[in-house]
DNA sequence: TTGTACGCGTTATCAC
DNA sequence: GTGATAACGCGTACAA
């Protein structure tokens, strides 16, 4: 228990080679004859020898360490891509070291300063607190997800394309009026892609519309409040209209979902809903809610190329930084359920 | 963005100290005269000296680091678990390096062995895949959550009291029968004490009750359909009983709530609910669903104690294991919503 | 209060 | 194919 760890050196004495040897059963055994190579082999199974990483990384630099950022972990949609992330690991190697950012600016600078100091490679940032141009600043490799992105490579859903999808169908299920509902999204941050879209959308088709946007508070029960205020507007606005209600994301569409079948038992026939990021609970609604779904594991794989790239890059004798950062784009995907029949 | 990092041998030669009072600068300031510590902020500041902790660990062995293994994080038990225990970081100090378990025996090895290998000073292991005697003979800290703990330390809840907090709830909401649904646990793990605790209160109160256990399958669809299944069965079986069910999470809770609003439109009179978790989606079901809460952030905070503990001890000269492991009990605490009025 | 010298466990460089 | 030696950057006896 407190014998010291097996070394290098112990293993070299007892095997008559020198630690540079045994360092090349590990990083190139080739070097190596077979017989030899088996010898190393038995002395490190007679020993009990576990490898060091911290040495190694002290001596070449390369920790395999990537941080990660988080503002929580109770909405689906950030458990959910962290998921993915680590998940990556079986392909990559890379190894994880995250913090739950709590939206100060200061705290998570110290977060970040603490990876640096473990001599992270790169930095995978879904908080919205740090600008993209000081995130930049840290003159590491970065990649960000759906969050405002100007000086940094990043991976977004198209979420522009999903407000067009969703839209679409709402129309399609053969609503009078559109109405999309959502908080004053920053035009720099690309959820405001859904706001986008949808106005596009509706006045190059000619639809009856209407986007209300306003805050609608930190709790469940906030929103649930909120919410009800506003159907009971809608549906003195609106009277004798089908609606198409296109919620932000799913737990409000959830939300109001549940305020209209206490309301009427059911889904009215002049109610469509349609959601966005198909967490769980759109499909474990009452009734299931149709919903744009986001690929969050096709986002992590992108966003985990794109640092992997960045990356390796570095390793390189002459590394050249991108001009540019990259930004992908993943397209989400629509999934009709029930509430749009 | 090449040049080398700052080090403490910058710092020496830039203020004409040596390398050990620059050391001391950040581990014992007090040893230095106040000017003294002046000079060198100052030097630290112009030269942007930048602390490398893989350094100071290789140096005195303290990584700072501890492992967490999750079986996923698509269950929000387990994001919710993980959360609690990032967010420790602020009182503990200690940085997380986290795995997500698929299950295999094989590969959990390889992310353990992998996590000694950064020499990481203790784990927390809410995964089930590893038996806690493996878990013991690594040798190190270890604190599991809600799983089978025979020979390592844990922390879990009172799954006893929560299924007889749950089963009174009923009882008082004037159930006549008393069902809980299950899936077949092992004895050995700390949830098999819902069964148990709610077999032993119906006996000892003479309710008459009856305990499914039964395999609901592993997609919200399969749930679903077998769940329809035992409330056809349910209702055969008990037609002029008001029945109270105890469920063994919130999610599958509210499948069943589900399933019973889609049938009659609402909650019948002659049903009550109780959940297990207090996951979001049991204040956001259609009704709100009573539930038995897991206090997740003392549960996370008792296990970095357990942990700390034990790693400050390994630090010691003359360190003592402990003789036997310690399991701490969280009680859990009833929430009435409702399902149970 | 400050400095010297060495150790931590591995990899890189250059010989042989 | 193999080995000696010097890094890597910091902590810590021990000495002064």
């Amino acid at each position: 228990m407190n014998k010291k760890n097996v070394t290098f050196d112990d293993i070299a004495k007892y095997t008559g080679f020198s630690k540079t040897t045994v360092s090349r059963y590990f990083n190139n055994p080739d070097s190596l004859t077979l017989k030899n190579q088996q010898i190393i082999a038995d002395a490190l199974a007679a020993l009990d020898y576990k490898e060091n990483k911290v040495a190694r990384i002290l001596a070449n630099g390369n920790t395999e360490f990537i941080g990660v950022i988080v503002p929580n972990l109770y909405l689906h949609y950030y458990s959910e891509m962290l998921n993915r992330i680590l998940s990556t690991y079986e392909e990559y190697g890379y190894k994880f070291l995250v913090f739950v950012g709590d939206e100060n600016k200061n705290i998570e600078r110290q977060y970040i300063s603490e990876l640096l100091a473990y001599k992270i490679e790169g930095m995978i940032i879904l908080s919205h607190t740090i600008s993209s141009k000081e995130l930049a600043s840290y003159n590491i490799p970065i990649v960000t997800i759906e969050r405002e992105d100007e000086y940094v490579c990043s991976v977004n859903t198209d979420n522009y394309m999903g407000a067009v999808q969703a839209a679409s169908l709402l129309v399609k299920s053969g609503c009078d009026i559109l109405i999309h509902i959502n908080s004053p999204v920053p035009e720099n941050v690309p959820a405001y892609g859904r706001i986008k879209g949808f106005e596009d959308i509706c006045s190059e088709r000619n639809v009856v519309h209407n986007v209300i946007l306003t805050q609608l508070g930190n709790t469940f029960e906030e929103n649930k409040e909120k919410l009800t205020q506003l159907v009971d507007e809608i549906e003195d606005k609106y009277p004798n209209k089908k609606k198409g209600i296109f919620m932000s994301n799913d737990t409000h569409a959830n939300i109001l979902l549940n305020i209209l079948i206490r309301k009427y038992g059911t889904l009215p026939d002049n109610y469509s809903i349609v959601g966005f990021d198909n967490s769980p609970i759109s499909s474990e609604a009452v009734i299931p809610i149709s919903t744009v779904g986001q690929q969050s594991e096709l986002i992590a794989d992108e966003a985990m190329k794109l640092l992997v790239m960045q990356m390796n890059e570095r390793k390189k004798r002459k590394p050249v930084p991108l001009k540019e950062p990259i930004h992908k784009i993943v397209t989400p995907i629509l999934i009709r359920r029930e509430t749009t029949m």
